[in-house]
Parts: structure tokens; sequence; C-alpha cells
DNA sequence: ATATTTAACTTGTATATACAAGTAATATTG
DNA sequence: CAATATTACTTGTATATACAAGTTAAATAT
């Protein structure tokens, strides 16, 4: 991430990172093999491990492992409506777990911007608990799971999501600069976090119309 | 994927998988780890491992590591355009190696049925190197990747993908049973191989109707 | 000069071991 | 009885080691 390697670039030998980390080589292997599943680098049997692609687009379909796959100087974002504490609403996919349902949920949407133009469009439901003051602070152009990681100590471990291709409501639409009616692309996604029984769900709708969505397998 | 284990059932632990199999902690570890990444298993420490989720909904967007995420029962396909020899198309958002956009391309297009219901429609680019008699070959009700692998002995290894929503042209839509202009999920995917240098690219249309197309992160 | 063999690398796989850290049930203490 | 400490598990991390297997370039033989 730093552009110490670039792609196509061949790593040090595993024996050299030993020597240069001071650290054995299943150590090292167990390192390399996080990058291989993040899909940084590819491994050949006696050639070495090479760079394999630098991320690119809009990389939402996977969480970066070590790094966010975007840099934060590009993107920002914008509350269309303030968190508030809501009972849940039965549209989702997915399964809540007791605690979650009985809690009620922190509500907000958002509109999240990529070299200025509207590409996000997302509502993201919080289970309320043990999340105090959070629906009076202030996320403008700040990351909802960095302050989520800093203040609450909440990380994302990963998830699932669901993907479909939708014709715009007006709201969203219009928030996106886009026509009713035009083709968007739906994820709806649950996270899961360090926090037992303790997920976040988010509905994301993203205008493809000029970036595409990036991601690896 | 047998079914001996159920979404949150807890496995073994370590110690005795490495009893069960003769092994020893760390290669089991290994293994476990691979699950881990897959998403099939979550570990807790402390606690044991998890049996996380079982593969729903339409798995493509990542491929199943050890098997397939879907069963061969429930769905078919059926080519549309046969497979033959033609020079590669420019409209790829992937870059071709130059052995590749030498040598041609093997053209084919598919639809491919879940449950009886037309869901995908893929356009497929094979780089026309070593495989002989291909285009002669009856791929009717079998998969692509299946002979690939068997005849040819080409793994799929990985790969990328671009997505977007998109409205049906008239052809596809009228192939998957959509109206024209109904917004459809469109993936282009370029496949890493066994082979070096050797990638498949598909361009691959989406019915997501009645279906979603599920992954995890 | 060309072809073959060898050697020196590389990653892949596995064993054996030690201790740290988190969890949960049991035993102990007040 | 209730709070605390202990114990026996679990996974997490790391070392040290050995050999297999793929790659590449240098050394050797033809």
């Amino acid at each position: 991430m730093d552009g110490v390697y670039k792609e196509g670039d061949i790593l040090p030998s595993e024996n050299e990172l030993c020597a240069a980390h001071g650290v054995t080589r299943p150590t090292v292997r167990h390192a390399l093999e996080a990058l291989v599943y993040e899909g940084y680098i590819k491994k050949h049997q006696g050639k070495g491990s090479i760079v394999d692609r630098l991320p690119r687009g809009i990389g939402i379909l996977s969480i970066a492992g070590t790094t966010e796959a975007l840099g934060t100087g590009n993107q920002k974002s914008e509350i269309i409506v303030k968190p508030h504490v809501r009972p849940w609403e039965n549209i989702f996919p997915f399964r809540l777990t007791r605690i979650e349902r009985e809690s009620g949920c922190i509500y907000m949407e958002r509109i999240r911007y990529y070299n200025g133009k509207p590409i996000f469009y997302d509502i993201n439901y919080i289970p309320n608990v043990n999340m105090p003051r959070f629906t009076s602070r202030n996320l403008e152009n700040r990351s909802l799971f960095d302050t989520l990681r800093k203040v609450y100590r909440i990380e994302i471990k990963g998830g699932e999501q669901m993907l479909r291709a939708v014709p715009a409501e007006k709201k969203i639409a219009s928030s996106l600069g886009m026509k009713e009616g035009e083709p968007l692309l739906h994820l709806d996604r649950k996270f899961d976090t360090n926090r037992p029984d303790f997920h976040i769900y988010s509905s994301i709708y993203c205008n493809t119309n000029e970036q595409s969505v990036y991601g690896i397998f």
C-alpha cells in the first residue's frame, strides 16, 4: 500500500524476510499466506512471491484485510438521516439475534462521494447495545466505521452480502444524480464484528453508470 | 458440504482432529485456516471452531474453495453460440498478455439455468493456446469449467471482477425472460489459471429479479 | 557450440514443541 | 449462599527442524 512494491515485483524470498525481521519461516509463511488470501500476492513454487495487483476501482465487495483499499483523500460522506433509535424493520434478508431484536436499532442514511460524485446511498442499522451517545455524534466527513472502531472498539471481522440489480427509486435516484428507474446496484450486507452477536447491517445502493465495483476472488 | 456439520455446530477441537487424522496441530490449524478464509467456520479463542454458514443463494462472487458451492443437480446450461475461434474483441476492461492477444480466442455464449429458470447469460473468451479439438466438443449440460479441468487440466486459481447494474439489451432480455431495459447485473471477470499467462475471460449477465447473488467477505 | 547434468536457489508440507491467552466449569473460600 | 480462585480445557503464536518439489543458472560432458 505504501508503494514499496509494484505490480509484478518479486518479494524478497521467505528466508530473506526471516533474516530481515528476525522471525522463522513458518511465521513469514503465515503472514504471506494472508496476503495470498487477500489477493495482494501470488506465490509460485520454485520462483517466489509476486505482487499481484493493487486495488483499483471501488473495492467494496471485500474488506481489504490489513489496510483500507481506498485512500481517504478523494472520498467524503454526507449524512442524510441523522442517527436515531427506532425499532427494526422487517425487510432484511438476514436473521437478527435475540439481543439485537430486543434492543432496537440505530438508524442512519448517508451519501458517499468518490471524486466529488455521489456514488453510494447507504442505509445503516446498528444494534442499540452499549453505544452511549452515538446518536449525538458528528459523523460528517468521517467514516462511520472509523468512529465505530476508534470510539466503540468495534472491529469488522467479515460478513455476507446479497447483490441484485434494481431500478432506482425516486428519492435515491435524485440523490445519486440518476433518472428514476435506471439500473442501480443494490447490496444488502451483514457485518460480523469482534462483539459476539453484534452485527451491523447495511443496505447500499451504488450508481455504477461511470464506475464499476471491483473485487477479487 | 456433506451435511455432517450444520450451521452453529462446534467442530471437534484441534487436538481431537489431530488424533482423529494422525497429524499434528500446525497441520490441522493450516487446514482450519483455509476454512476460515473461505467463510465456512469462525474460530473463537478459548471456545472452539463454529460452523458459520452453509452457502446459500447463488455464490458466484467467489469460487468455493474445496467444493463447488452449488449442487449440480438443479442447474443446466444451454449453448447459444457454439465455440469458435475469432479475434479478440477490444471491449474488455482487462489487459491481455501478448501470447493471448497473438493467438486469438475461442468464443462461446451460454445460458445457465437454476431450478429450471434462465438466470445467467454468459459470454466466454478462452485463449486459443494449446486447446486441441475444443471447438468440436459437446459442452451441452456439462460445465465449461469441468471440461477445462478434466480434459485440458486447467484449474481456476482465482481472479478479479468488475460489477455494474445495466439495462438489459433486447437479445439478452428475451433469453432470460426479462423485459428490455430492466436492471441486470453485469460482471466482467478474469480468471487466473494454473497455466502461466493463460486467463479465461467472461462477461456475465445475471437476472436478479428473483434470486440474489450471494457472497461472503 | 550444444545438450545434459548438477547445484543453488525458491516455495510446499509436515513434525515436534513450548508457552500465551481466552473460556467455562469446578472447587474453594469467606 | 455468594464471590473468588483454581483447573482443565480451548485457540493463538512462535520456534526449530527436516525433507519434498519446482525453477533457474552455472558447470560439465558430448
